[in-house]
DNA sequence: CACTTGACCTGTCCGC
DNA sequence: TGCGGACAGGTCAAGT
């Protein structure tokens, strides 16, 4: 579940916090959640030091001085949760944290010089963290033929609308979901963007109009902006670095809201599935023609 | 190659 | 109340 928003979000907050610690200790359950956790791999964390935490699409990157990244995908129940040196002093945010982590759902914990952790949990176990030289990021395949960010200034309309012509005879929902068209779009911002666009997601790709196209650049950009704001979007797992929940689904105009009013026109939201996902739609406002 | 479907997991919710 | 099954969704592998 974790989109675009709630990884830039735990991004900020784990950058703000994490930057200039000393790992000192590395403890994993299953080789699932770190399949590469070898001696020699370990090697170039254990005892090194975070220089930056960065996202490109839904991924996690933690640079170390060694070298060596952490390359994180938390997919749908993933977190990484900070704790601090509250622990040695009350005080801080995420003291009802302490003594709640480590539980059942975390996978890896990396424990710092000065008695902080980094917690990375996860329920569903879909979610992976690797260890690997950071001039080895570019060449892994996924990050070769991901799309451009969605939100970098340079990015324009008429790109966003190129992107899609590969994928002309699928629906604009299966074609926004798709990672090498657009980076970092998920369930929830697809929905929230087809209904600002006002386009139905079972609308065929080469179907779309130039118009509708631009509109749902900027609809695209908008929520996601507005959701990185609101600290992203909680379902039921997803907190950010500090164990907090995103307020972004108050914010949710058709995404989980079947059977509630369109905000817009009236009409009562439906869902319906499109592409293998749950899809919320506006039957009168997204017309599929 | 383009496109769709199933697999990976486990907690939660719904209906019987 | 208990239980089975559907469902949640990001990405990849395997299928058409």
């Amino acid at each position: 579940m974790p989109e675009l928003p709630e990884v830039e979000t735990v991004r900020r907050g784990l950058a703000e916090r994490i930057v200039g610690k000393l790992v000192m200790a590395e403890a994993h359950d299953t080789a699932k959640g770190f399949p590469n956790a070898s001696h020699e791999v370990r090697a170039f964390l254990l005892g090194a030091t975070i220089t930056d935490v960065r996202r490109r699409a839904k991924v996690l990157f933690i640079d170390l001085s060694t070298s060596y990244s952490l390359m994180i995908h938390l997919k749908m129940t993933g977190q990484l949760v900070f704790v601090g040196e509250s622990r040695f002093g009350a005080g801080h945010p995420n003291d009802s944290l302490i003594g709640v982590l480590p539980d059942s759902s975390t996978r890896v914990t990396l424990t710092f010089a000065d008695g902080s952790a980094l917690y990375f949990n996860d329920q569903r176990k879909f979610g992976w963290m690797k260890l690997l030289p950071t001039s080895e990021i570019e060449h892994v395949p996924f990050m070769q033929k991901v799309g451009p960010e969605p939100l970098e200034p340079q990015f324009t309309a008429q790109q966003f609308a190129t992107r899609f012509t590969r994928r002309a005879n699928t629906t604009i929902k299966a074609a926004l979901l798709d990672q090498s068209v657009v980076a970092g779009v998920g369930n929830i911002y697809a929905d929230e963007s087809l209904w600002g666009a006002k386009i139905h997601p079972q609308r065929l790709v080469r179907t779309i109009t130039d118009d509708e196209f631009a509109a749902l650049y900027t609809e695209l950009r908008a929520v996601m902006n507005l959701a990185i704001q609101k600290g992203g979007s909680s379902n039921h797992t997803y907190v950010n670095a500090d164990g907090k929940k995103g307020s972004y689904m108050d914010f949710a105009r058709v995404f989980r809201r079947e059977g509630l009013l369109c905000p817009r026109c009236g009409a009562t939201i439906e869902k319906l599935r499109v592409a293998g996902r749950g899809t919320h739609v506006c039957p009168v406002c997204q017309r599929i023609e």
